[in-house]
DNA sequence: ATGATGCAAACTGTCGACAGTCGACAAGAA
DNA sequence: TTCTTGTCGACTGTCGACAGTTTGCATCAT
């Protein structure tokens, strides 16, 4: 049994080429391999890519509106450059969502809902214990994903994970030191915790926490500086 | 003494064009000129606007990203249709922002603080017995943003904004029914006196409150049906 | 030496054109 | 009649080109 063929040719043809190269500008900017402040020239990101400046520009209008991104008329698009007060804001939000969604799935909590939590909570034992950091972090991100799910609101957890990108352009893995780690899962256990207790007050708590002590970390690590984009 | 002169020219110049049209086809989605569903011609808009499809197509991509439009490749642009689950996840957001801004404000609520709010409160009640919908809806909205301001996160004001505009692809103005907006500001009313007294558990109740009455009300003029974008 | 001024290269903003694709409609077969 | 198939029109995706602006550098005056 093999998988469907498919040939280049055709990915191209079911996904705009704008999209695609919106996808690979976000992975450089993520990545660092463009550091926020930094300019996108258009010819040589198309050149770089192998299309034309149109698709490229669309990109770009793209991750402006997502907030990685900002245009400056007749000079060019700059990776953003985000202040840590901004940085503190967006975490402030996190800690919103979280806690909300993390209330929200208490007041209905069965043990099939939170299964998929459960999972995850192994794994993130198993990652802590072996210090893979890269693995921790990217069950983190499953976690919390698996959380908005429980709490039947996709849509925060898409706005979630948009926040995450614009909190990289600074933080980059401000997470993966083996303390924070455990750190980071005392807190997940919490949350799961309460979650099982079917406690809506401890489990917003939790999750609230959860969140701040990111912030907290942030902050520590960032004195505050007054960057403007 | 004269305003400075500019020329519509120059006015042309400090903007970019695609800017410009982003603005306008959002006025004619929010104001309902074009309905969600609705397919969106590029050489219309663009022979409409007088410009030529490049920027009506930067346009198009950046309201993509904000999720006004969703584009199918070699289709076109539609302008969203938000099922009702989806407007639903969004209130829910706004519950956990609004929630999350009246428990940080009341902890470190002051009188200066909560000035902002208090007046605008006084031009609400004004607006209410005014039956002044257009007034009243004006202020809600400021209102909010004052709430945000006050928790000294504009980014959440921004994005409680932007979420707003994603749920008038849905309800056009069902906020401005006269009895809906006398329970609106009651609810108004209660925030601020639970901010006042610096009460931050209160203010929480009192802020979702607020958004969970506009999400019943919304609800219930709308059956559950599960339209798909 | 330092600041102002003018020039040139690079890059952005915008446009028009071309090729490819999708949907509708009509014509023919079952 | 109903389903399939071929064709036509409209529109999107992409590209290359041109004009205007900004920036850096060299030149010149002070």
């Amino acid at each position: 049994m093999s998988a469907p063929l498919v040939t280049p040719l055709e990915i191209v043809r079911t996904r705009s080429l704008a999209s695609l190269v919106a996808q690979e500008i976000e992975q450089l900017i993520l990545s660092g391999q463009i550091e926020p402040g930094e300019r996108l020239n258009e010819q040589a990101l198309a050149a770089r890519l192998g299309v034309s400046r149109g698709p490229v520009r669309e990109a770009v209008r793209g991750l402006e509106r997502s907030g990685l991104v900002v245009a400056v008329v007749n000079q060019g698009s700059y990776v953003r450059k985000i202040s840590v007060e901004e940085a503190l804001q967006v975490f402030d939000i996190r800690v919103a969502l979280t806690g909300h969604a993390a209330a929200s799935v208490a007041a209905r909590a069965t043990p099939e809902l939170l299964m998929p939590l459960e999972r995850i909570m192994q794994d993130l034992k198993a990652a802590e214990q072996a210090d893979d950091a890269a693995a921790y972090y990217a069950l983190n991100l499953e976690f919390h994903a698996a959380l908005f799910e429980a709490a039947a609101n996709p849509r925060a957890a898409q706005l979630y994970g948009a926040l995450g990108k614009e909190l990289h352009l600074f933080r980059r893995r401000a997470l993966l030191q083996p303390e924070n780690m455990r750190q980071s899962n005392v807190e997940h256990a919490a949350i799961l915790q309460a979650l099982r207790d079917g406690d809506s007050a401890a489990a917003r708590t939790a999750g609230e926490r959860h969140i701040i002590g990111g912030r907290t970390r942030f902050a520590a690590s960032h004195p505050a500086d007054h960057t403007r984009p």
